[in-house]
DNA sequence: TTGTTGATTTCGCAA
DNA sequence: TTGCGAAGTCAACAA
């Protein structure tokens, strides 16, 4: 990795055009070929190039390109430090607690969601996409389930359509949606009263607590 | 900003639970706070902490931590640099060609969404939120029109509520839809196609050729 | 402070 | 390769 320190103006051209007047900043060149520009302040780079691209480097002028057509113009008015580090390869990082490990968790524990519910089927597939969870309440009645993190007005508006499409299926009919969540959205939960959807508050350390089926990963 | 090169341990606790294993990684620590923890691929930070949030420094553990009790630990096996630049104040991104600029060029070029479309008024609001462009066709019809850069599945969710909404008004009923984007996902097309919504795409540099009423900005 | 929306979103997975 | 959905999305802006 290279790390260069320099008063710079960055043009970009690509999905968009933006531009950067001349000020001091961190040039930030990876082995990979991605270029990061940070200002001094905020947690995101002001302009950058992705990889795959390429870095044509004249005297005052960088050119990043890759093979889109995307463009990005460094032009250096003084370089203020050029540091090389070597880092080696990097082993990656490890999540725990993801949308996944969630539905993994529900489908081990449907009762969870609601008492007597019982798993027909994870990644129950429709022809608009699969549904989280399928199950059937005591009743005997169709449940869809759909899992968030995060319950939002998008997870209501996804939920509406899977209940919608298996409501078509006389062998699944009538079929009532729930939205399972760590935290659900108050407008979320507005549109999901009206369209008789009901929501679930998840916890997932107790639901973990329940049986460690899947043992934390670290 | 302060730039360290160190081999590293690091765990983040927050939204969720994320591991980094013993490896040499950059460490770059900004002046508001913002600590990012870089390898030498990708253009993503591994780890992070925005600002505002406080760094403590022990001997070979680094805690960060903010207010809502996310925490990140940065466990140093080994310091291979620590070097600080001054970088000063940043003057800041300016950018062309994002949504809110097509806006403004199809109001005032609305023959280009429909022929014979007139402007009845830019973001008309309604009580769940502004409509984009309110016009009217050749027969007088009201059309809401959803712009967006790139047409997916949420703008045409979007779209229909507010479709849904405006045709209770006697004033403006019958209401159509139009979403109109520089590029509309195959999905979004046959949901918009079953609403009874048209699309229609958008050239923004034919659209900007026609009258440059917006100067290019840099 | 909370909520909403756009983004050069990025990223991973599956078809 | 493309498409689609999740993300510690982030960040700007309005209420």
């Amino acid at each position: 990795m290279r790390l260069v320190v320099a008063r710079c103006s960055v043009d970009y051209s690509g999905r968009l055009d933006a531009h950067l007047p001349l000020a001091t900043r961190l040039l930030m060149v990876k082995t990979d070929g991605t270029v990061l520009i940070h200002a001094d302040v905020g947690s995101k780079a002001l302009n950058w190039m992705s990889p795959p691209c390429t870095l044509r480097e004249e005297a005052e002028r960088w050119t990043v390109t890759n093979k889109t057509g995307e463009q990005l113009v460094i032009t250096i008015d003084e370089i203020v430090s050029d540091a090389y580090a070597d880092l080696g390869i990097e082993p990656g990082l490890v999540k725990d607690g993801v949308e996944a490990h969630l539905q993994v968790l529900l489908a081990e524990h449907c009762e969870s969601i609601g008492a007597g519910l019982r798993l027909v089927q994870r990644e129950f597939p429709t022809d608009i996409g699969p549904v989280d969870l399928l199950c059937r309440d005591e009743s005997g009645r169709t449940v869809a389930v759909e899992i968030k993190r995060r319950g939002e007005i998008d997870g209501v508006e996804q939920l509406t359509r899977y209940v919608e499409r298996l409501d078509r299926d006389p062998m699944l009919r009538p079929v009532r949606g729930v939205l399972a969540a760590q935290e659900i959205k108050p407008q979320a939960r507005v549109l999901a009263s009206s369209r008789g959807i009901e929501c679930v508050v998840i916890d997932y350390d107790e639901l973990r607590g329940i049986d460690p089926v899947v043992p934390r990963l670290f």
